[in-house]
DNA sequence: TCAAAACAGTTTCCTAGTAAACAATTTCAT
DNA sequence: ATGAAATTGTTTACTAGGAAACTGTTTTGA
C-alpha cells in the first residue's frame, strides 16, 4: 500500500484527536479492531469467527459445560449463545446433552469432529496467538494483560 | 443439596480458561465490554452511544472535517459513517457541506445545537472517562494507553 | 402440597457494523 | 481533450450481538 496509503495517512495525521488518544475507551477499540484484522488474516479461511474460535476451546477444555456458564465466561448474552451453539450443531462439532438431574438446563461437549477440527488446526491458532502479540515485546505484553486484566475487572483465578 | 450432589457442576469459577486468560484477543474483548457498560451507566440516559460519543466529540475538534477521514480516524466503515452523521443530522448536532474544490466529499462540522449539546453535558462527559479509569492507578493508565497505542498499531506519537 | 417465584434456555425483534455493488466526481494517461 | 481509472460517499443486503417476552423446569414457602 504506497503511495496511495501515504496520502490517507497524511490527511489521518493532520486530524486533532486530543479527546481520544488519552481515552481508554477509544484505545480499547482500536485494540479490538487490530484483534479482528489480524483474526481473519490468520484463521479467516476456515470459516470460524472470533466469537466461535473461544466457544470451541471452551468448550474443548471443559467437557458438559452449562450453556449459561459458557455464556457467562465469554461475555456474550444467553440469546446469542443459542445461536453460536446451533451453528456448531449444524457443523456436527458441538453435542448437546440435556441432563436427568436438571432438565432446563443444556451440557455441551465436542464430538469427535469437533475435536479433529481443533486438532487439524491447532498449528493454525497457535500461530494466530503469536501474530497477536507480535508488535510487543514478552514483557511488555505480560503487562497489557495484567493490566487489560485488572480494568476490566476480570479476577485472574488461578495461576497455570 | 441433598443426595445429588454427586455429579460435580461445572460452575462459573471452576471454568479451566487456561487457553483465554493469556489471550491478547479475548482480554481486549472483556475491556471492550466494561467500557461499554460503564459507558451506558454514566452516558446512556442521554441517548448518545459510544460511536456517536467520539463522533461528536471529533467533529467539534476538527470542523469542516471529511466524512471519509472522520470514518478512518475511527475505524468505521464509510457505510456506517453515512448513517451515524444521518442520525446527527435528524438530530440537528451535525452539518454536511459538499465543498466547491471537490464535490465528491462532505465535509462536517457542529451546528449551535450540537455545540450546545457538548457544552450542556461536558460534566458528564469527563465524569465518564473519569470512571473508565477507576480501577488502575494513574502509572497503571498510562502505561496501558502506551501498550494499547503500541498493540493497535496506533502511529499518533504527538505528545499533547 | 401446591401455587408462586426463580431459573435455563429459546424465540422474536431490534441495533451496530460490514461487504459489495453503485453513482457521481475527479484525476491520469495518453 | 478524452476515455480509463481512482476517489468519495451512498444504497442494499447481510452478520454479530442484545433486549424483552416466552416456554418449560425446578425450587421455595405458606
Amino acid at each position: 500500500m504506497p503511495a496511495s496509503a501515504l496520502k490517507e495517512q497524511l490527511t489521518e495525521d493532520a486530524v486533532d484527536m486530543s479527546d481520544l488518544t488519552n481515552s481508554v475507551g477509544f484505545l480499547t477499540r482500536l485494540a479490538q479492531v487490530k484483534t479482528y484484522e489480524t483474526f481473519f488474516e490468520d484463521l479467516g479461511e476456515y470459516g470460524l469467527r472470533p466469537g466461535e474460535y473461544s466457544t470451541l476451546l471452551l468448550i474443548g477444555r471443559n467437557p458438559g459445560i452449562r450453556q449459561g456458564v459458557l455464556a457467562q465466561t465469554l461475555r456474550v448474552k444467553p440469546a446469542h449463545m443459542t445461536k453460536l451453539i446451533r451453528a456448531f450443531e449444524d457443523r456436527g462439532h458441538v453435542e448437546r446433552t440435556i441432563p436427568d438431574h436438571d432438565r432446563r438446563s443444556v451440557e455441551l461437549s465436542l464430538t469427535q469432529a469437533g475435536r479433529d477440527f481443533i486438532e487439524k488446526h491447532r498449528t493454525a491458532f497457535t500461530k494466530h496467538e503469536a501474530s497477536l502479540k507480535s508488535s510487543l515485546t514478552e514483557a511488555e505484553l505480560v503487562t497489557l494483560k495484567r493490566l487489560l486484566r485488572k480494568y476490566s475487572g476480570f479476577a485472574a483465578e488461578e495461576e497455570n
